[in-house]
RNA sequence: GGAGGGGUGCCCGAGUGGUUAAAGGGAGCAGACUGUAAAUCUGCCGACCUGGUGUCUACAGAGGUUCGAAUCCUCUCCCCUCCA
């Protein structure tokens, strides 16, 4: 019998004025519509919130860590369970990282050779040995919905040399990565297209991505504190050079604005811990730029973080209150103050989203700047 | 009534003759945060004036010793513990 199986990734309406488009990303678990932002649960949660939350948010689709998750709880627990989805109590789509930024955030700790890296834990010390292969079959066990390459995340600034020795070492890995994966395992693997800001190493590393035909695509390396016109740059490198009919993930990325303008650059995935990190620490992310409830002007502030907004934060508490909050330390802080950031973020994309099926994109982007524009916006 | 201990900046609390406007916390104020070793980190934090090797005020109060005191001496006020 012949069975009419959905194409992981389908466009459904491209922006005739920009590379911006929406479209639907098929799992197992559920349907991805983009453009979309995945909160980051790095260690199986979304800090402060919980999965009923993140449905409320407007969460599709949840990123986790394999790196993280083989030192904690470790992978013979998670196959006890049947996987994370199970374990953490989210039944919709999974993304884990490989553990390629781990490469570049615990630079201390670890060890790179041609076969892979070496982790000291920050956890226990031990020492544990990641290959591309055995962080496919780590992404295998959790059952994440789209898994990750091991890649090397260079930092910045880093010279020409090194960046171009270090994205070798990405694309071999890639290749093995790709090999050690199974097509018909129900879960996607995406190549990670590194290169640092050199423009010719940001096109070869597209070009031989391509060439090894995953299911999608990431762009790794951003937002390491390079000028926004270099970050914006290297998307466009990428871009032109990727095939347009897989998903783009723009990977760490960021603020409300870097989703705008990597949507207007043609991105469909976004992930970042801004708004789950700055929310716990007293920012919030609103219409009209980031608010810091810290500021003692908000100590007898009766109105809500962002009037415009329909999440239980906004239309139940007070800007007073959530100072009072954050400023004694109240866990419930940090759950109000996540929410809002997600939906808020949620809430951007879905309006992406619209404005593109309804050919507003322009005008959509321009209110947003009009808008962030209306306060002091670090932006 | 007797014996002993103690009073330090908004709060707690170091410091027992000199580089002390006075450690360290906390509070307060502001900033940062981009594939999470983050409910974290950084800066300011006596007052004043144009941020300077500037002026003034300051370690319960008053007086004294000394070139120099929060630090030593005397008295006064207050607090705590134990014995009556």
């Amino acid at each position: 019998m012949l069975i009419d199986k959905s194409p992981f990734f389908r466009v459904l309406k491209n922006d005739p004025q920009s590379a911006a488009r929406t479209g639907e990303i098929t799992t197992q678990h559920g349907t991805i519509l983009t453009p979309a932002f995945m909160p980051v649960g790095t260690r199986g949660s979304v800090k402060a919130v919980d999965p009923t939350d993140l449905l409320k948010c407007g969460s599709q689709i949840v990123l986790a860590n394999a790196y993280h998750l083989t030192q904690r709880p470790g992978l013979e627990t998670l196959r006890l369970f049947g996987g994370l989805h199970k374990f953490m109590g989210w039944s919709g789509p999974i993304l884990t990282d490989s553990g390629g930024y781990q490469v570049f955030s615990l630079a201390a700790l670890r060890k790179i050779e041609p076969e892979g890296v070496t982790f000291h834990s920050p956890y226990d010390g031990s020492v544990t040995f990641f290959s591309p292969q055995s962080v496919v079959a780590a992404q295998t066990v959790i059952g994440s919905d789209i898994m990750m390459c091991l890649d090397e995340c260079p930092p910045y600034p880093a010279d020409y040399a090194p960046v171009a020795k270090s994205l070798a070492l990405t694309l071999d890995w890639a290749a093995k990565s790709r090999a050690a994966w199974d097509p018909n395992s129900g879960q996607a693997l995406f190549g990670i297209v590194q290169g640092g800001f050199y423009p010719d190493l940001r096109a070869q590393a597209a070009a031989a991505i391509a060439a090894m035909d995953f299911p999608g695509h990431s762009l790794g390396g951003l937002a390491l504190g390079e000028p926004e016109a270099e970050r914006l740059q290297a998307i466009e490198t990428a871009r032109e050079i990727l095939p347009k009919d897989k998903p783009l993930y723009l990977m760490g990325l960021g603020t409300p604005n870097d989703l705008i303008q990597g949507v207007l650059r043609g991105a469909d995935l976004f992930d970042c811990v801004l708004p789950t990190r700055n929310a716990r620490n007293g920012q919030l992310f609103t219409r009209f730029g980031r608010l810091n409830l810290l500021n003692s002007r908000h100590k007898e502030d009766p109105n809500p973080p962002d009037p415009a907004c329909q999440c239980l934060t906004c239309q139940t508490f007070s800007r007073a209150y959530l100072r009072h909050l954050l400023k004694n330390r109240e866990p419930l802080f940090s759950r109000l103050a996540t929410i809002h950031n997600l939906t808020y973020y949620h809430d951007l994309l879905a309006g992406v989203r619209s404005a593109i099926k309804t050919e507003t994109l322009a005008q959509y982007v321009l209110d947003f700047y009009a808008a962030q524009k209306a306060q002091d916006s670090p932006d």
